[in-house]
DNA sequence: CAAATAAAATACCAATCGGTATAAAAAGAC
DNA sequence: GTCTTTTTATACCGATTGGTATTTTATTTG
Protein backbone atom coordinates (compact mmCIF):
# COMPACT_ATOMS: atom_id res chain seq x y z
CA UNK A 1 0.00 0.00 0.00
CA UNK A 2 1.05 3.43 -0.18
CA UNK A 3 1.81 5.72 2.35
CA UNK A 4 1.37 9.67 1.92
CA UNK A 5 2.93 12.05 3.93
CA UNK A 6 0.76 15.26 3.50
CA UNK A 7 1.96 18.75 4.40
CA UNK A 8 -0.05 20.36 7.01
CA UNK A 9 -2.90 22.35 5.45
CA UNK A 10 -2.63 20.43 2.17
CA UNK A 11 -5.23 17.87 1.45
CA UNK A 12 -4.18 14.86 -0.62
CA UNK A 13 -5.06 16.55 -3.97
CA UNK A 14 -4.14 13.38 -6.88
CA UNK A 15 -5.89 10.33 -7.00
CA UNK A 16 -3.21 7.76 -6.99
CA UNK A 17 -2.89 7.27 -10.75
CA UNK A 18 -0.42 4.91 -11.76
CA UNK A 19 -0.26 5.34 -15.19
CA UNK A 20 1.15 8.77 -14.34
CA UNK A 21 4.34 9.76 -13.12
CA UNK A 22 4.54 12.04 -10.09
CA UNK A 23 5.56 14.57 -12.50
CA UNK A 24 2.86 14.13 -14.59
CA UNK A 25 0.35 14.16 -11.70
CA UNK A 26 1.95 17.20 -10.02
CA UNK A 27 1.22 19.03 -13.38
CA UNK A 28 -2.06 18.34 -13.53
CA UNK A 29 -2.50 19.30 -10.56
CA UNK A 30 -1.10 22.37 -10.60
CA UNK A 31 -2.99 22.99 -13.85
CA UNK A 32 -6.53 22.11 -12.16
CA UNK A 33 -5.53 24.56 -8.70
CA UNK A 34 -4.41 27.73 -11.49
CA UNK A 35 -7.00 27.39 -14.28
CA UNK A 36 -9.55 29.46 -12.35
CA UNK A 37 -6.95 31.40 -10.82
CA UNK A 38 -6.09 32.52 -14.72
CA UNK A 39 -9.67 32.77 -15.58
CA UNK A 40 -10.79 34.95 -12.88
CA UNK A 41 -7.86 37.51 -12.38
CA UNK A 42 -6.09 37.22 -15.80
CA UNK A 43 -2.51 37.11 -16.70
CA UNK A 44 -0.67 39.66 -15.60
CA UNK A 45 -3.12 39.80 -12.67
CA UNK A 46 -1.82 36.11 -11.31
CA UNK A 47 1.44 35.87 -9.51
CA UNK A 48 3.79 33.27 -8.96
CA UNK A 49 2.49 34.36 -5.53
CA UNK A 50 -1.30 33.47 -6.08
CA UNK A 51 0.04 30.04 -7.81
CA UNK A 52 2.06 28.88 -4.65
CA UNK A 53 -0.64 29.93 -2.56
CA UNK A 54 -3.28 27.73 -4.79
CA UNK A 55 -1.60 24.65 -4.94
CA UNK A 56 0.61 24.42 -1.55
CA UNK A 57 3.69 23.97 -3.68
CA UNK A 58 6.61 25.80 -3.76
CA UNK A 59 8.51 27.68 -6.71
CA UNK A 60 11.01 25.07 -7.37
CA UNK A 61 8.05 22.25 -7.98
CA UNK A 62 6.64 24.90 -10.04
CA UNK A 63 9.20 25.16 -12.22
CA UNK A 64 10.27 21.80 -12.21
CA UNK A 65 7.13 20.84 -13.61
CA UNK A 66 6.56 24.23 -16.23
CA UNK A 67 9.22 26.54 -17.75
CA UNK A 68 7.70 29.68 -16.95
CA UNK A 69 4.58 31.32 -16.25
CA UNK A 70 3.61 31.29 -19.56
CA UNK A 71 3.58 27.59 -19.74
CA UNK A 72 1.09 27.18 -16.85
CA UNK A 73 -1.07 29.96 -18.10
CA UNK A 74 -1.36 28.49 -21.31
CA UNK A 75 -2.29 24.70 -19.79
CA UNK A 76 -4.80 26.46 -17.94
CA UNK A 77 -6.54 28.07 -20.72
CA UNK A 78 -6.35 24.97 -22.71
CA UNK A 79 -7.87 23.13 -19.81
CA UNK A 80 -10.95 25.60 -19.10
CA UNK A 81 -11.41 25.29 -23.00
CA UNK A 82 -11.41 21.37 -22.37
CA UNK A 83 -14.26 22.12 -19.78
CA UNK A 84 -16.70 23.83 -21.47
CA UNK A 85 -16.04 21.87 -24.73
CA UNK A 86 -16.77 19.10 -23.16
CA UNK A 87 -19.88 20.10 -21.38
CA UNK A 88 -20.74 21.37 -24.97
CA UNK A 89 -19.79 18.07 -26.79
CA UNK A 90 -22.07 16.03 -23.46
CA UNK A 91 -25.05 17.83 -23.80
CA UNK A 92 -25.35 18.42 -27.60
CA UNK A 93 -25.08 13.81 -27.46
CA UNK A 94 -28.48 13.94 -25.46
CA UNK A 95 -30.19 15.16 -28.97
CA UNK A 96 -30.59 14.15 -32.23
CA UNK A 97 -31.78 16.99 -34.45
CA UNK A 98 -29.62 19.58 -35.29
CA UNK A 99 -31.88 22.20 -34.10
CA UNK A 100 -31.84 20.79 -30.88
CA UNK A 101 -27.93 20.45 -30.71
CA UNK A 102 -27.50 23.88 -31.45
CA UNK A 103 -30.27 24.96 -28.97
CA UNK A 104 -27.52 23.47 -26.60
CA UNK A 105 -25.05 26.65 -26.79
CA UNK A 106 -28.10 28.74 -25.96
CA UNK A 107 -29.53 26.59 -23.29
CA UNK A 108 -25.99 26.07 -21.43
CA UNK A 109 -24.95 29.37 -21.11
CA UNK A 110 -28.11 30.66 -20.64
CA UNK A 111 -27.27 29.47 -16.69
CA UNK A 112 -23.87 27.87 -16.77
CA UNK A 113 -24.12 27.45 -13.11
CA UNK A 114 -26.51 24.29 -14.05
CA UNK A 115 -22.61 22.87 -15.29
CA UNK A 116 -19.22 22.30 -14.32
CA UNK A 117 -18.81 25.44 -15.90
CA UNK A 118 -15.36 27.16 -15.13
CA UNK A 119 -15.21 29.67 -12.84
CA UNK A 120 -14.82 32.71 -14.08
CA UNK A 121 -16.79 32.04 -16.78
CA UNK A 122 -16.22 31.61 -20.51
CA UNK A 123 -11.90 31.41 -21.02
CA UNK A 124 -12.36 32.91 -24.94
CA UNK A 125 -13.20 35.82 -23.64
CA UNK A 126 -11.46 36.42 -20.58
CA UNK A 127 -8.09 35.94 -22.51
CA UNK A 128 -9.46 37.01 -25.58
CA UNK A 129 -9.28 40.85 -24.29
CA UNK A 130 -5.92 41.14 -22.18
CA UNK A 131 -3.79 38.72 -24.03
CA UNK A 132 -4.87 40.58 -27.67
CA UNK A 133 -2.82 43.21 -27.38
CA UNK A 134 0.04 41.25 -24.97
CA UNK A 135 0.40 38.26 -25.00
CA UNK A 136 0.58 36.60 -28.43
CA UNK A 137 0.87 32.65 -27.56
CA UNK A 138 -2.09 33.00 -25.46
CA UNK A 139 -3.84 35.11 -28.00
CA UNK A 140 -3.20 32.45 -30.77
CA UNK A 141 -5.17 29.75 -28.66
CA UNK A 142 -7.87 32.06 -28.08
CA UNK A 143 -8.40 32.81 -31.78
CA UNK A 144 -8.12 29.13 -32.34
CA UNK A 145 -10.80 28.44 -30.02
CA UNK A 146 -12.95 30.64 -31.44
CA UNK A 147 -12.10 29.33 -35.07
CA UNK A 148 -12.76 25.39 -33.97
CA UNK A 149 -16.21 26.57 -32.40
CA UNK A 150 -17.33 28.68 -35.59
CA UNK A 151 -16.71 25.58 -37.71
CA UNK A 152 -18.63 23.59 -35.46
CA UNK A 153 -21.69 25.17 -35.62
CA UNK A 154 -20.91 25.85 -39.56
CA UNK A 155 -20.68 22.31 -39.85
CA UNK A 156 -23.72 21.16 -37.34
CA UNK A 157 -26.06 23.89 -39.84
CA UNK A 158 -24.33 22.38 -42.46
CA UNK A 159 -25.67 18.94 -41.49
CA UNK A 160 -29.06 20.32 -40.77
CA UNK A 161 -29.43 21.73 -44.17
CA UNK A 162 -28.30 18.35 -45.96
CA UNK A 163 -31.03 16.56 -43.26
CA UNK A 164 -33.84 19.13 -44.77
CA UNK A 165 -34.28 20.71 -41.54
CA UNK A 166 -33.01 23.91 -42.34
CA UNK A 167 -33.40 26.13 -45.04
CA UNK A 168 -30.65 25.45 -48.14
CA UNK A 169 -30.21 29.12 -48.46
CA UNK A 170 -28.68 29.89 -44.65
CA UNK A 171 -25.41 31.12 -44.76
CA UNK A 172 -23.50 29.33 -42.37
CA UNK A 173 -20.78 31.25 -41.21
CA UNK A 174 -22.93 34.48 -40.73
CA UNK A 175 -24.80 32.64 -38.64
CA UNK A 176 -22.17 31.14 -36.28
CA UNK A 177 -20.27 34.71 -36.34
CA UNK A 178 -23.69 36.13 -35.05
CA UNK A 179 -24.32 33.46 -32.57
CA UNK A 180 -20.72 33.36 -31.13
CA UNK A 181 -20.93 37.31 -30.99
CA UNK A 182 -24.17 37.30 -29.07
CA UNK A 183 -23.04 34.54 -26.95
CA UNK A 184 -19.80 36.06 -25.37
CA UNK A 185 -21.27 39.28 -25.80
CA UNK A 186 -24.05 38.27 -23.27
CA UNK A 187 -21.68 36.70 -21.24
CA UNK A 188 -20.27 39.92 -21.03
CA UNK A 189 -22.89 42.02 -20.33
CA UNK A 190 -24.16 39.66 -17.18
CA UNK A 191 -20.31 39.45 -15.49
CA UNK A 192 -20.72 43.27 -15.69
CA UNK A 193 -23.68 44.16 -14.57
CA UNK A 194 -24.57 40.60 -12.48
CA UNK A 195 -27.73 40.56 -13.76
CA UNK A 196 -28.53 36.81 -15.01
CA UNK A 197 -31.58 37.73 -16.12
CA UNK A 198 -29.68 39.83 -19.13
CA UNK A 199 -27.95 37.10 -20.25
CA UNK A 200 -31.16 35.06 -20.57
CA UNK A 201 -32.26 37.51 -22.93
CA UNK A 202 -29.52 37.05 -24.98
CA UNK A 203 -29.57 34.06 -24.84
CA UNK A 204 -33.29 33.79 -25.92
CA UNK A 205 -32.45 36.00 -29.07
CA UNK A 206 -29.85 33.03 -29.89
CA UNK A 207 -32.27 30.62 -29.53
CA UNK A 208 -34.85 32.93 -32.31
CA UNK A 209 -31.88 33.05 -34.54
CA UNK A 210 -31.79 28.90 -34.69
CA UNK A 211 -35.20 28.50 -34.86
CA UNK A 212 -35.25 30.75 -37.74
CA UNK A 213 -32.74 28.78 -39.70
CA UNK A 214 -35.83 26.42 -40.15
CA UNK B 1 4.32 85.64 -25.08
CA UNK B 2 4.92 83.02 -23.38
CA UNK B 3 8.68 81.05 -23.73
CA UNK B 4 8.62 77.67 -22.89
CA UNK B 5 11.40 75.29 -21.53
CA UNK B 6 11.02 71.67 -23.26
CA UNK B 7 12.57 68.70 -21.70
CA UNK B 8 14.26 67.05 -24.68
CA UNK B 9 12.23 64.43 -26.32
CA UNK B 10 9.20 65.85 -24.98
CA UNK B 11 7.19 68.10 -27.83
CA UNK B 12 5.04 70.81 -26.70
CA UNK B 13 1.91 68.89 -25.50
CA UNK B 14 -0.75 71.31 -24.57
CA UNK B 15 -2.22 74.28 -26.09
CA UNK B 16 -1.55 77.17 -24.13
CA UNK B 17 -5.39 77.29 -22.76
CA UNK B 18 -5.64 80.37 -20.15
CA UNK B 19 -8.92 79.11 -18.41
CA UNK B 20 -6.95 76.52 -17.14
CA UNK B 21 -4.44 76.26 -14.90
CA UNK B 22 -1.18 74.62 -14.95
CA UNK B 23 -2.22 71.44 -13.14
CA UNK B 24 -5.66 70.87 -14.94
CA UNK B 25 -4.09 71.17 -18.18
CA UNK B 26 -1.34 68.57 -17.08
CA UNK B 27 -3.97 66.01 -15.56
CA UNK B 28 -5.82 66.59 -19.14
CA UNK B 29 -2.61 65.87 -20.72
CA UNK B 30 -1.80 62.55 -18.60
CA UNK B 31 -5.48 61.00 -19.68
CA UNK B 32 -4.98 61.77 -23.04
CA UNK B 33 -1.85 60.05 -23.09
CA UNK B 34 -2.21 57.34 -20.84
CA UNK B 35 -5.78 56.45 -22.03
CA UNK B 36 -4.36 54.44 -24.53
CA UNK B 37 -2.12 52.65 -22.49
CA UNK B 38 -5.05 51.67 -20.03
CA UNK B 39 -7.30 50.49 -23.03
CA UNK B 40 -4.24 48.28 -24.81
CA UNK B 41 -2.70 46.76 -21.94
CA UNK B 42 -5.05 47.03 -19.11
CA UNK B 43 -5.03 47.65 -15.59
CA UNK B 44 -2.89 45.53 -14.49
CA UNK B 45 -0.62 45.50 -17.47
CA UNK B 46 -0.19 49.21 -17.49
CA UNK B 47 2.66 50.03 -14.75
CA UNK B 48 3.94 53.78 -13.08
CA UNK B 49 6.58 53.15 -15.97
CA UNK B 50 4.46 53.04 -18.51
CA UNK B 51 2.34 55.71 -17.48
CA UNK B 52 5.99 58.11 -16.62
CA UNK B 53 7.68 57.12 -20.28
CA UNK B 54 4.18 57.99 -22.29
CA UNK B 55 3.80 61.21 -20.83
CA UNK B 56 7.55 62.10 -20.57
CA UNK B 57 6.87 63.05 -16.97
CA UNK B 58 7.79 62.10 -13.66
CA UNK B 59 6.27 59.94 -10.89
CA UNK B 60 6.06 63.22 -8.64
CA UNK B 61 4.21 64.96 -11.35
CA UNK B 62 1.94 61.71 -11.52
CA UNK B 63 1.19 61.77 -8.10
CA UNK B 64 0.81 65.85 -7.76
CA UNK B 65 -2.08 65.11 -9.99
CA UNK B 66 -3.70 61.79 -9.22
CA UNK B 67 -4.05 60.21 -5.56
CA UNK B 68 -2.83 56.75 -7.13
CA UNK B 69 -2.44 54.59 -10.04
CA UNK B 70 -6.95 53.88 -9.90
CA UNK B 71 -7.54 57.41 -10.38
CA UNK B 72 -5.34 57.61 -13.51
CA UNK B 73 -6.97 54.21 -14.58
CA UNK B 74 -10.34 55.39 -14.13
CA UNK B 75 -9.97 59.09 -15.64
CA UNK B 76 -8.49 57.38 -18.37
CA UNK B 77 -11.64 55.01 -18.87
CA UNK B 78 -13.87 57.86 -18.74
CA UNK B 79 -11.74 59.82 -21.36
CA UNK B 80 -12.54 56.64 -23.63
CA UNK B 81 -15.83 56.52 -23.14
CA UNK B 82 -16.71 59.34 -23.92
CA UNK B 83 -14.63 59.28 -26.98
CA UNK B 84 -17.04 56.73 -28.07
CA UNK B 85 -19.92 58.28 -27.30
CA UNK B 86 -18.80 61.64 -28.79
CA UNK B 87 -18.76 59.97 -32.20
CA UNK B 88 -21.78 57.86 -31.72
CA UNK B 89 -23.55 60.77 -30.77
CA UNK B 90 -22.25 63.14 -33.70
CA UNK B 91 -23.00 60.73 -36.41
CA UNK B 92 -27.20 60.59 -35.05
CA UNK B 93 -27.07 63.99 -35.09
CA UNK B 94 -26.89 63.79 -39.27
CA UNK B 95 -30.12 61.61 -39.01
CA UNK B 96 -33.52 62.22 -38.55
CA UNK B 97 -35.26 59.12 -38.74
CA UNK B 98 -35.28 57.05 -35.28
CA UNK B 99 -34.29 53.53 -37.60
CA UNK B 100 -31.11 56.05 -38.75
CA UNK B 101 -30.32 56.77 -35.54
CA UNK B 102 -29.75 53.57 -34.33
CA UNK B 103 -27.86 52.12 -37.61
CA UNK B 104 -25.66 54.58 -36.47
CA UNK B 105 -24.82 51.98 -33.75
CA UNK B 106 -24.01 49.30 -36.38
CA UNK B 107 -21.81 51.54 -38.94
CA UNK B 108 -19.72 52.77 -36.56
CA UNK B 109 -18.64 49.45 -35.31
CA UNK B 110 -19.09 48.19 -38.51
CA UNK B 111 -15.23 50.05 -39.40
CA UNK B 112 -14.25 51.92 -36.21
CA UNK B 113 -11.32 53.05 -38.03
CA UNK B 114 -13.01 55.80 -40.01
CA UNK B 115 -13.76 57.59 -36.70
CA UNK B 116 -11.27 59.04 -34.36
CA UNK B 117 -11.78 55.71 -32.08
CA UNK B 118 -10.17 54.66 -29.02
CA UNK B 119 -6.88 53.11 -29.38
CA UNK B 120 -7.24 49.66 -28.21
CA UNK B 121 -10.76 49.30 -29.60
CA UNK B 122 -14.02 49.11 -26.83
CA UNK B 123 -13.05 50.76 -23.44
CA UNK B 124 -16.43 49.18 -22.38
CA UNK B 125 -15.28 45.60 -23.28
CA UNK B 126 -11.65 46.06 -22.49
CA UNK B 127 -11.98 47.50 -19.10
CA UNK B 128 -15.09 44.80 -18.50
CA UNK B 129 -13.33 41.32 -18.72
CA UNK B 130 -10.23 42.60 -16.37
CA UNK B 131 -12.25 44.94 -13.67
CA UNK B 132 -14.84 42.39 -12.91
CA UNK B 133 -13.03 40.18 -10.87
CA UNK B 134 -10.55 42.51 -9.83
CA UNK B 135 -10.90 46.47 -9.90
CA UNK B 136 -14.97 47.17 -8.23
CA UNK B 137 -14.18 50.68 -8.84
CA UNK B 138 -13.78 50.31 -12.20
CA UNK B 139 -16.52 47.69 -12.95
CA UNK B 140 -18.76 50.19 -11.94
CA UNK B 141 -18.11 52.28 -14.14
CA UNK B 142 -18.20 49.88 -17.10
CA UNK B 143 -21.34 48.89 -16.20
CA UNK B 144 -23.06 51.55 -15.45
CA UNK B 145 -21.82 52.58 -19.37
CA UNK B 146 -23.89 49.47 -20.05
CA UNK B 147 -26.60 50.79 -18.56
CA UNK B 148 -26.21 54.03 -20.25
CA UNK B 149 -25.92 52.06 -23.37
CA UNK B 150 -28.95 50.32 -22.96
CA UNK B 151 -30.91 52.73 -21.95
CA UNK B 152 -29.91 55.32 -24.72
CA UNK B 153 -31.16 52.44 -27.08
CA UNK B 154 -34.68 51.62 -25.22
CA UNK B 155 -35.39 55.36 -25.94
CA UNK B 156 -34.78 55.24 -29.28
CA UNK B 157 -36.85 52.34 -29.83
CA UNK B 158 -39.68 54.19 -27.39
CA UNK B 159 -39.35 57.78 -29.64
CA UNK B 160 -39.68 55.33 -32.71
CA UNK B 161 -42.54 53.52 -31.57
CA UNK B 162 -44.07 56.56 -30.92
CA UNK B 163 -43.29 58.11 -34.21
CA UNK B 164 -44.94 54.95 -35.50
CA UNK B 165 -41.56 53.97 -36.91
CA UNK B 166 -41.22 50.71 -35.25
CA UNK B 167 -43.79 48.03 -34.46
CA UNK B 168 -45.72 48.89 -30.98
CA UNK B 169 -44.91 45.54 -30.16
CA UNK B 170 -41.55 45.58 -30.02
CA UNK B 171 -39.90 44.37 -26.52
CA UNK B 172 -37.20 47.36 -26.18
CA UNK B 173 -35.10 46.33 -23.44
CA UNK B 174 -34.57 42.97 -25.37
CA UNK B 175 -33.64 44.27 -28.65
CA UNK B 176 -31.18 46.93 -26.98
CA UNK B 177 -29.53 44.11 -24.67
CA UNK B 178 -28.99 41.84 -27.80
CA UNK B 179 -27.64 44.42 -29.90
CA UNK B 180 -24.93 45.71 -26.95
CA UNK B 181 -24.03 41.82 -26.63
CA UNK B 182 -23.88 41.16 -30.80
CA UNK B 183 -21.84 44.39 -30.86
CA UNK B 184 -19.70 43.44 -28.24
CA UNK B 185 -19.28 40.24 -29.22
CA UNK B 186 -18.18 41.03 -33.06
CA UNK B 187 -15.57 43.41 -31.70
CA UNK B 188 -14.13 41.10 -29.42
CA UNK B 189 -14.04 38.29 -32.23
CA UNK B 190 -12.57 40.48 -34.67
CA UNK B 191 -10.03 41.73 -32.18
CA UNK B 192 -8.86 38.27 -31.35
CA UNK B 193 -8.75 36.74 -35.30
CA UNK B 194 -8.02 40.03 -36.82
CA UNK B 195 -10.18 39.33 -39.35
CA UNK B 196 -11.78 42.68 -40.05
CA UNK B 197 -14.89 40.99 -42.08
CA UNK B 198 -16.24 38.94 -39.33
CA UNK B 199 -17.28 42.05 -37.38
CA UNK B 200 -18.39 42.92 -40.38
CA UNK B 201 -20.59 39.88 -40.87
CA UNK B 202 -22.22 40.44 -37.20
CA UNK B 203 -22.56 43.91 -37.31
CA UNK B 204 -25.27 43.17 -40.73
CA UNK B 205 -26.66 41.20 -38.22
CA UNK B 206 -27.59 44.02 -35.89
CA UNK B 207 -28.55 46.26 -38.91
CA UNK B 208 -31.16 43.31 -40.04
CA UNK B 209 -32.35 43.71 -36.06
CA UNK B 210 -32.98 47.10 -36.30
CA UNK B 211 -34.65 46.81 -39.80
CA UNK B 212 -37.03 44.16 -38.47
CA UNK B 213 -38.26 46.95 -35.55
CA UNK B 214 -40.43 48.39 -38.50
C1' DC C 1 17.06 -2.70 1.26
C1' DA C 2 20.41 0.37 -1.22
C1' DA C 3 21.72 3.08 -4.93
C1' DA C 4 20.34 6.05 -8.59
C1' DT C 5 17.23 9.25 -10.12
C1' DA C 6 13.70 12.51 -10.09
C1' DA C 7 11.08 16.04 -7.81
C1' DA C 8 10.23 19.53 -4.44
C1' DA C 9 11.83 22.95 -0.91
C1' DT C 10 14.97 26.60 0.45
C1' DA C 11 17.24 30.62 -0.13
C1' DC C 12 18.44 33.76 -2.97
C1' DC C 13 18.78 37.06 -7.33
C1' DA C 14 18.18 41.51 -9.91
C1' DA C 15 14.42 44.11 -11.53
C1' DT C 16 10.27 46.22 -11.01
C1' DC C 17 6.12 47.26 -8.49
C1' DG C 18 3.19 51.31 -6.42
C1' DG C 19 4.02 54.98 -3.51
C1' DT C 20 6.24 59.04 -0.77
C1' DA C 21 9.17 62.75 1.48
C1' DT C 22 11.68 66.36 0.08
C1' DA C 23 14.03 69.44 -2.84
C1' DA C 24 14.03 72.13 -7.07
C1' DA C 25 11.66 74.76 -10.39
C1' DA C 26 8.02 77.02 -12.47
C1' DA C 27 3.72 79.70 -12.19
C1' DG C 28 0.74 83.06 -10.21
C1' DA C 29 -0.15 87.23 -7.21
C1' DC C 30 1.06 91.74 -6.04
C1' DG D 1 10.69 92.01 -10.18
C1' DT D 2 9.97 89.86 -5.76
C1' DC D 3 7.52 86.84 -2.87
C1' DT D 4 4.30 83.11 -2.22
C1' DT D 5 2.14 79.20 -3.86
C1' DT D 6 1.70 75.55 -6.85
C1' DT D 7 3.69 72.07 -9.69
C1' DT D 8 7.39 69.00 -11.09
C1' DA D 9 11.75 66.34 -10.41
C1' DT D 10 14.87 63.64 -7.56
C1' DA D 11 15.91 60.13 -4.68
C1' DC D 12 14.42 56.88 -2.10
C1' DC D 13 11.18 53.24 0.42
C1' DG D 14 9.57 48.41 1.45
C1' DA D 15 7.20 44.94 -1.00
C1' DT D 16 6.62 42.05 -4.78
C1' DT D 17 7.69 40.60 -9.41
C1' DG D 18 9.38 36.39 -12.33
C1' DG D 19 13.10 33.39 -12.17
C1' DT D 20 17.24 30.26 -10.65
C1' DA D 21 21.11 27.55 -8.30
C1' DT D 22 21.46 24.49 -4.80
C1' DT D 23 20.16 21.57 -1.19
C1' DT D 24 16.88 18.43 0.72
C1' DT D 25 13.49 15.03 0.23
C1' DA D 26 10.77 11.47 -2.41
C1' DT D 27 10.30 8.20 -5.71
C1' DT D 28 11.73 4.69 -8.69
C1' DT D 29 14.89 1.03 -10.17
C1' DG D 30 17.84 -2.89 -9.33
Amino acid sequence: MFAYIIPIGIILHQQFNSAMSKAARTKEFIIEKTAPLFNVKGYAGTSLNDITDATGLTKGSIYGNFMNKDEVAIAAFDHNLQCVEDIISQEMSKHKTFQDKLLVYANVYENFLKYPFPVGGCPILNTAIEADDTHPALKERAANAIYGWKNKIIALIQKGIDAKEFRADINAEHTALTMIAMIEGGIMITKLTGKLNYRKVVMQSVERVIRDLS
